[in-house]
DNA sequence: GTTTTTCCAATACGATTGCAATGTAAAAAC
DNA sequence: GTTTTTACATTGCAATCGTATTGGAAAAAC
């Protein structure tokens, strides 16, 4: 009990480490010299230190450099998607609920800024080095069909019917365009709101209100 | 007569250069580096032999790497600038005309895509280096101000006054949001849309679908 | 016990980086 | 004419880069 103890208490730990712990720690040290630098900053050495690790076990974990860059770029997706989830209200009306979803995806509090810094940075990233962008990063279909589930929903619920629309043809009544399209619009435009927002092209603020105001045109 | 023509068509040329001419060819150079391999590939030596030149004339005008980024960096921005400028059809209708705006923000074709390439990661480094960009980026608000004064004259001529609109609010009423969050909106938009074309988290059409249905709902 | 494997630190190496220093040739100023 | 200034090209240098290599300490396998 007492080895035990140690084995989990003290930094001993010298075999049986936890793999994905470690390279997550180092891709974190790694998120934050991007988020704070840039991608340029990010070197072997620079991000062992942030880490307070060597070098050597950089390269113990991650067989080169961009192995270590794909993993990162994994992780931050995977953090973006996680809060997705965890601030997933369900029981809130659609209209909140997407407006939920969507506020998670502005920049507004430092933390978020922080991630939304990396997650720029790794877009350009990704745009120059489709090979390792398209290995790594998740298919933003199923949010987006997420969304337009939602906003289908709330329409029908508007014109009486309670259950979800069959398969007809959305676009062109009264309730505005078709909701898949209304999805990619929402999406699409809190992320230009957020890098706006990053390079003070716009306040938060500004950028609340315009999503609000897309909102109530996307809901009715 | 035959000297003028030797020192206009040699490029024996070697004394009162256009200095301007010079910074704006190294630029340019470093833009289709940046747009092909990252701002990580932007070195003193690959933009000078990117731009045919070397890198001591680099180091003759610019006093260091980031002078050459920051004017880089303003002149992608004039670049799109001068676009728009250059597509400004006033002759048009304030929706055709808004959406001619739009489009050309949208990388569509491989030159713009270039260029797309080059903004994006121009803007993860404005993200990251605010002082640097602040002091360099233009102000978004002309754009904004002169798409919502298209979106107001359209409504305007909608409900039969000719005029523009005076400073009365404009929110709430049966037009949709204020013209100008419907402005910002678009821009977003448009900016959003543009990097999920050049991450390949969206098809062009997809993008130009989205695009379009949102000036229907902007124009009512 | 011995052996093997895992984990990591340290170091070394060639390439590349930003930048300073130097040299030179031609135009401009006189 | 001489002198000065401009416009480069070339070279050198210290720092940093990614990565390969070496070594050793400790757990696991035997």
């Amino acid at each position: 009990m007492s080895i035990r103890l140690q084995r989990e208490k003290l930094a001993a730990m010298p075999k049986k480490v936890d793999h994905h712990a470690r390279r997550t720690r180092i891709a974190d040290a790694l998120i934050r010299v991007a988020a704070r630098h840039g991608l340029e900053a990010v070197s072997l050495r620079h991000v062992a230190s942030e880490a307070g690790v060597s070098t050597g076990m950089v390269q113990h974990y991650f067989r080169d450099k961009n192995a270590m860059m794909a993993f990162a770029l994994r992780a931050v997706a995977e953090r973006v998607q996680d809060r997705l989830e965890r601030a997933r209200p369900d029981a809130l009306p659609p209209k909140e609920s997407v407006r939920g979803f969507l506020m998670q995806l502005l920049p507004l509090d430092t933390e978020r800024a922080e991630e939304g810094k990396a997650a720029l940075a790794f877009q350009a990233h990704a745009a120059v080095h489709p090979d390792v962008a398209g290995a790594v990063l998740p298919d933003p279909a199923p949010l987006r069909a997420h969304i337009a589930d939602l906003i289908r929903s709330a329409r029908a619920a508007r014109t009486g019917r309670t259950g979800r629309t069959g398969t007809e043809a959305d676009a062109g009544h009264a309730g505005g365009p078709d909701p898949y399209s209304a999805a990619v619009v929402l999406l699409a435009l809190a992320e230009g709101l957020g890098t706006q927002i990053l390079t003070r092209e716009c306040t938060p603020e500004d950028a609340v209100a315009a999503l609000d105001a897309q909102l109530d045109t996307a809901f009715g």
